[in-house]
RNA sequence: GCCUCUUUAGCUCAGUGUGGAAGAGCACGUGAUUUGUAAUCUCGUGGUCGUUGGUUCGAAUCCAACAAGAGGCUCCA
């Protein structure tokens, strides 16, 4: 017999080799057929792999993570499995779980394709294997043994992923004819799966090695019950409504036009009074914290990105160079603002009393993204960046660090954003050769971030190979509607730009040093802040950031569809108007500022007592309420009435 | 750039498999009605079917190229 642990309180004997699935049943049936995984020692399990030994178990359902993991994880097997019978010669590449649902990367060889249209076939065979109830069994066999099966087997993707495992046993998962290279745990057997729909095929690089043979990468999503696939599917709809480019039309705040040319946004006159009102924002704070806002060209001489680094690790694969009349003069659209900043700084001689100095600039930048990364105003070709460089003392790097750090959550929290990630970029130790700079220099600079991180207990992902190419950075990320993550706040040191510039300051000394520089943006782009901004709020701004003439408040949220209705009929006059139906009192708004500088409140829904009319009443600010407007007496005329109000009420 | 998909009215989309007079809803305009809180009903405007070329007696539909867009992959200074 062994002890079983299942909870801090509850201890339990089992025989040897007793299985979750068991335990499981031993505790209550209902649970036994809810649960598809399990963990032993915090190491996930099968529900029928044994377990020898005193163990603290835990089961996990479908509402924990690590439950839905085990489900779409054998969904993909299954996925394999029906692909594995329907096309010969298959090749498999490896399948996990991903955040919603799972995929199957493989290799069809020459002379098969699978399109869209396929999926109905392989959906077919799916679900005829889930009803065979094919039982999914692990198996531990040497490293030998497996690079001998799968040999055989002509997996050569698998062999690849055999070798680079150490020499010891190695797992793998037999599904029938099917059998996988794979850690698990898995379902019991194919039948559990019962809801599922292939969602998309895509390219995939193997290894995600561009160099490496590109795969088929078949995603899907599966569910315990079809409720619960319908259910995903409609929230999907419901996301695609929050979509910065479907209301970024609706509002008619930027456009693409294809003569123009893919990437470069136009920003229409309602999203130019939007993006406007940010930047005096940014100004604002900027100007609280001391940064000088200057303004260069959007286009410099070739030879500065050559000193910077930029031209020979981008150019290349980016807009080619500008030629002039005159022989071998050649200029760049600008790809980045820092080398001008760094020119800026050289226009004088610097003293160690002037650090930091810290410029500040709305700079267009022009990059030319692979077309297939394009996607709305999140990755364009054309976007202007909230740009500043700090150039300061090495002592003075953390202090102003901080700062930074902190400029970011004041303006962050500003506009609602309370839900961001946090990620330390550094260098790939293994791949020195991307970056530029000395190993001192690299080593600083990451020790800097990392210690200002831990002091300001900042609790930052570290990722490997994510550096800029010049330094190491903190980036703030925040997801778009569809959970994707989208970088927005970036402060980056860099020791290395300072040092090809040649840039220097006299220190107390009296002898020349090199300034550390720090480069940082608060939006990132405006571009991809407005995009992200779009779909954070639905396209319901705050209302300090709205460019309205009129404000129209529902009393309560019974009138909300009324207060959306003369918007829109407003809005179709080309009378700016927001609704707000946040609830929140009107005369905390105004108290608050908010409303402050908004000529015209629509008060929406004052109910009179006998004749149950709806009232509007218009309320213009410092002057009270100026007239009411009923609107049943207004049937078909309404809106001229409405607007002779306002106009005669703007003459007051 | 690569893989898969999309492009038809102002908007959302049918129609494409099997080639044979360009459709619906919303929006917009018009007329009726004033009632049950901006409704309901009538009629109507609106389209070189992304562009160019090919196959065909005939192409929105089949083929090719190009362009733009979508979801991935790779990339992201």
């Amino acid at each position: 017999m062994m002890k079983i642990a299942l909870s801090s309180t509850s201890v339990r004997d089992y025989p040897n080799g007793v299985t979750p699935m068991q335990i499981a049943e031993s505790i209550d049936t209902c649970l036994a057929k809810e649960v598809f995984s399990a963990s032993v020692n915090g190491k996930m399990w099968d529900l029928l792999r044994p377990i020898y030994n005193d163990s603290s178990v835990r089961f996990y359902k479908w509402k924990d993570i690590e439950g839905k993991h085990t489900y779409w994880h054998s969904s993909a097997h299954l996925l394999a499995g029906a692909l594995h019978s329907l096309y010969p010669n298959i090749r498999f590449g490896t399948g996990p779980a991903i955040e919603n649902g799972f995929y199957y990367d493989v290799d069809l060889g020459d002379k098969f394709v699978i399109k869209d249209a396929d999926f109905v076939f392989i959906e077919n065979k799916m679900r005829e294997l889930a009803r065979k109830k094919i039982p999914i069994c692990r198996r531990n066999i040497t490293k030998q043994n497996a690079l001998k099966l799968f040999k055989e087997r002509g997996e050569i993707y698998k062999v690849e992923l055999i070798n680079k495992l150490e020499n010891c046993e190695i797992v793998i998962y037999t599904q029938g004819d099917f059998i996988d290279l794979c850690l698990g745990p898995h379902l019991p057997n194919t039948s559990y799966i019962r809801s599922f729909k292939l969602t998309a095929v895509a390219g995939a690089y193997w290894n995600k090695d561009k160099k490496q043979k590109q795969l088929t990468r078949i995603y899907g999503v599966s569910f315990p019950s079809d409720k619960e696939l319908n259910e995903y599917f409609a929230l999907i709809d419901e996301v695609k409504k929050r979509d910065h480019r479907r209301i970024g039309k609706e509002m008619e705040l930027f456009t693409f036009s294809s003569k123009v040319g893919q990437g470069l946004p136009l920003w229409l006159p309602k999203g130019t009074q939007l993006r406007l009102k940010l930047e005096d924002f940014l100004k604002k704070i900027q100007q609280k914290y001391n940064y000088q806002q200057v303004i260069t060209p959007h286009i410099g001489n070739k030879m500065l990105y050559e000193i910077s680094g930029h031209y020979a690790k981008y150019g290349e694969n980016s807009f080619k160079p500008i030629n002039t009349p005159e022989e071998g003069e050649e200029f760049l659209l600008r790809p980045m603002n820092c080398p001008h900043h760094c020119e800026i700084y050289k226009a004088f001689l610097r003293s160690y009393k002037e650090l930091p100095i810290r410029l500040a600039e709305f700079g267009t930048v022009y990059r030319y993204e692979q077309s297939g990364e394009l996607h709305g105003l999140t990755r364009v070709r054309g976007f202007t960046q909230d740009d500043a460089h700090i150039f300061c003392s090495p002592e003075q790097i953390k202090e102003e660090f901080v700062k930074v750090i902190n400029i970011v959550h004041v303006v962050l929290h500003a506009l609602n954003f309370n839900n961001y990630e946090t990620q330390i970029s550094l260098r790939n130790p293994n791949d020195k050769l991307k970056y530029i700079g000395s190993e001192e220099n690299w080593k600083n600079a990451e020790m800097a971030i990392l210690e200002v991180c831990q002091e300001k207990k900042i609790k930052a992902e570290i990722k490997l190979g994510e550096a800029a190419f010049y330094g190491p950075k903190l980036d703030f990320l925040i997801k778009d509607s569809l959970g994707r993550k989208w970088q927005l706040g970036t402060i980056q040191v860099d020791y290395n730009l300072p040092e090809r510039f040649e840039l220097e300051y006299i220190g107390n000394d009296n002898q020349k040093h090199r300034p550390v520089m720090i480069h940082r943006a608060l939006f990132g782009s405006i571009e991809r802040f407005v995009a992200i901004l779009i779909e954070h709020s639905g396209g319901k701004f705050p209302l300090w950031l709205v460019p309205s003439q009129v404000v129209i408040i529902p009393v309560s949220e019974k009138y909300n569809q009324y207060a959306e209705k003369i918007a829109k009929k407003l809005y179709s006059q080309n009378i700016r108007v927001v609704v707000d139906n946040s609830n929140e009192k009107i005369g905390k708004k105004i108290r608050n500022n908010e409303l402050r500088k908004i000529p015209y409140l629509l008060i929406v829904g004052k109910k009179e007592e006998n004749n149950s009319k709806l009232v509007v009443s218009v309320r213009k600010h410092g002057v009270g309420n100026v007239g009411v407007v009923e609107v049943t007496n207004f049937v078909g005329d309404f809106n001229n009435e409405l607007e002779k109000q306002i106009k005669y009420n703007s003459e007051i």
